[in-house]
DNA sequence: GCATTTCTCGCTCATATGAGCAGTCGCAAC
DNA sequence: GTTGCGACTGCTCATATGAGCGAGAAATGC
């Protein structure tokens, strides 16, 4: 009779969900009492028999939002998302733009927000509407200017982030690495670097992404780092880098050396501020991502639901 | 303005069948009237942003029912879910099961059911419950006893389902495709042969699936033809085979002095029957779908979402 | 074989929802 | 200005649906 009371609610959810009868038709149709139908149709739904997809770019996951916040502890989690989705960069698109979402609906408004670069915070930057908040200052976070393929394309999300919101933007002038420990020791007491730092510690708010640790980084890339070097620093447990910093998979940092010549804010100030957004996307930074988030490094995750389940199936 | 709806439309189709909030919850967070979000949830689902999905291995599709009803004139059409499926095994059982279930439903109870044989007749016969009807005589209508692989699959159809119903089953003593006509024209007169050829057109209905024209063919697996008579065939139209029978996409015989050497009953008796059920699944035979319903060669299919669809897109 | 527990059914009642309608606003033509 | 049209809003009212309840059936334990 289970056997028999499953292909009825199959029956039932076919004639409620496609055809748009009402429970009491159904009934009628499947010589049933309305409750019962209701009934069926109640089991169909516990059964997971009906799926329910949201199909639009701008799509979130409330439920993976929620399970997500409970399961890390995080202030807030935005989850796109992937249902319709046909390739890594439409995933990517609409991440950067539930971002962009996010920091407009943001209060309260950070007077000071520091920013990495990179592609998804470009991203970021061209999603976000024009005058999406008023008077908000950018600052960078970590360094990385001249070395770039396109030169200026991380100044250029500092200012169109910081225009848009009709504030002004502060650049770090400054390297991400530096070769030699003394040289990053130089440039950081220089006072023009150094304010800049210290804007940055006193960001209210922070938005940054993350890299993957393989030869495809940002830092490979732009010729800081060698792929040789990277290789190398996944084999010391390398999962990514955020901020220039490489990670392992609790967060700490590989190769402390390395670290020592990076310019921009340290971990621990990321960990301490108490707004840490970090925006994630991509089949290859789910290792980074249950990293930050499983270490503390940001408050508010926006990501999408593959990368959400992927941490969800991780942390319990 | 409008741009601003949709979005709202997404926020509350989120709410509303995420979160299973009311509309009038809803209305609380977007800040909005009841009657607004009953209203941005109606445009959402007119929009197609919402997909509704049963995911069951007996769900079928209704509307595409009653479009391939619609749009072509058959009598009756099943069509089952692709949703969740896992490979053309899994689909070939849900069509299969399918078409066990509709025979098992159907009214008035066929007296004398006609059968081809092959792989998804022999499916349908495993899917049948023991005691699907009463007293329900079973008849091969085309021949091809003995050059099987795996010899007496056809009859072991047969006789499940006879069984099954409690009743009898006749077997068509005769090989498929004979290399004479002579021969043919010979075991055709013969008492044993005629008798049986006389009840299969006899039958109240008729229960057949078809098969590609390609290297794959029953008739090449059991011998009947050589893969480059089938090539032949196929530069020739042909499409498929029904009860033996090679076809276009016109559902004509495609090669008539091969037609001639066929033992079986004939497609004009399959368009005249009252009650002809084809039983069709799977990507590599949609051509021969389309040129059965489209000639009219069955009065009931049952089939796959993704044949129905792709009869659909034909037609019209 | 009987008592007890658990399920299931059909119901009442409260609530959620959709249809339809009148009022209002913005806009354009006169 | 004003008059007419169309889109939109917030309402009333009818209907569809879900929660909860008590009676009876079925399963379980003794």
């Amino acid at each position: 009779m289970i056997e028999t009371d499953e292909l009825l609610s199959i029956r039932a959810a076919e004639l409620y969900y496609e055809e748009n009868k009402t429970q009491d038709e159904i009934g009628g149709v499947l010589r049933l009492t309305r409750w019962k139908v209701g009934r069926l149709l109640a089991q169909a739904k516990a059964n997971g028999f009906i799926r329910i997809e949201i199909v639009h770019p701008r799509a979130r996951r409330l439920p993976v939002e929620r399970r997500l916040r409970d399961a890390t502890g995080l202030t807030d989690a935005i989850v796109v998302s992937t249902a319709g989705v046909s390739g890594d960069d439409e995933l990517q698109s609409r991440t950067a733009q539930a971002a962009a979402d996010y920091l407009t609906s943001l209060r309260p408004i950070p007077r000071t927000l520091g920013i990495s670069w990179g592609r998804t915070l470009h991203d970021v930057s061209v999603h976000l509407a024009p005058g999406w908040a008023s008077g908000v200052n950018v600052v960078q976070i970590n360094g990385g200017v001249s070395l770039n393929k396109r030169p200026g394309t991380a100044a250029t999300t500092a200012v169109t982030i910081a225009q848009k919101a009709g504030g002004a933007a502060t650049l770090l002038p400054s390297p991400a690495i530096l070769e030699r420990l003394e040289t990053k020791r130089a440039i950081e007491s220089d006072r023009a670097v150094a304010a800049v730092l210290e804007m940055a510690s006193g960001a209210s708010a922070f938005l940054y992404s993350a890299g993957q640790a393989d030869e495809n980084s940002a830092h490979v890339d732009s010729g800081y780092l060698h792929p040789d070097q990277v290789t190398e620093l996944v084999r010391k447990g390398a999962v990514g880098d955020i901020v220039g910093r490489y990670i392992d998979s609790n967060g700490n940092i590989v190769d402390p050396a390395l670290d020592e010549r990076t310019v921009g804010i340290r971990l621990d100030q990321l960990r301490a501020a108490t707004t840490a957004i970090a925006v994630i996307s991509g089949r290859s930074k789910h290792p980074v991502a249950r990293a930050i988030v499983g270490s503390g490094l940001c408050t508010v995750l926006v990501t999408d639901e593959d990368t959400a389940n992927a941490i969800l199936d991780d942390s319990p």
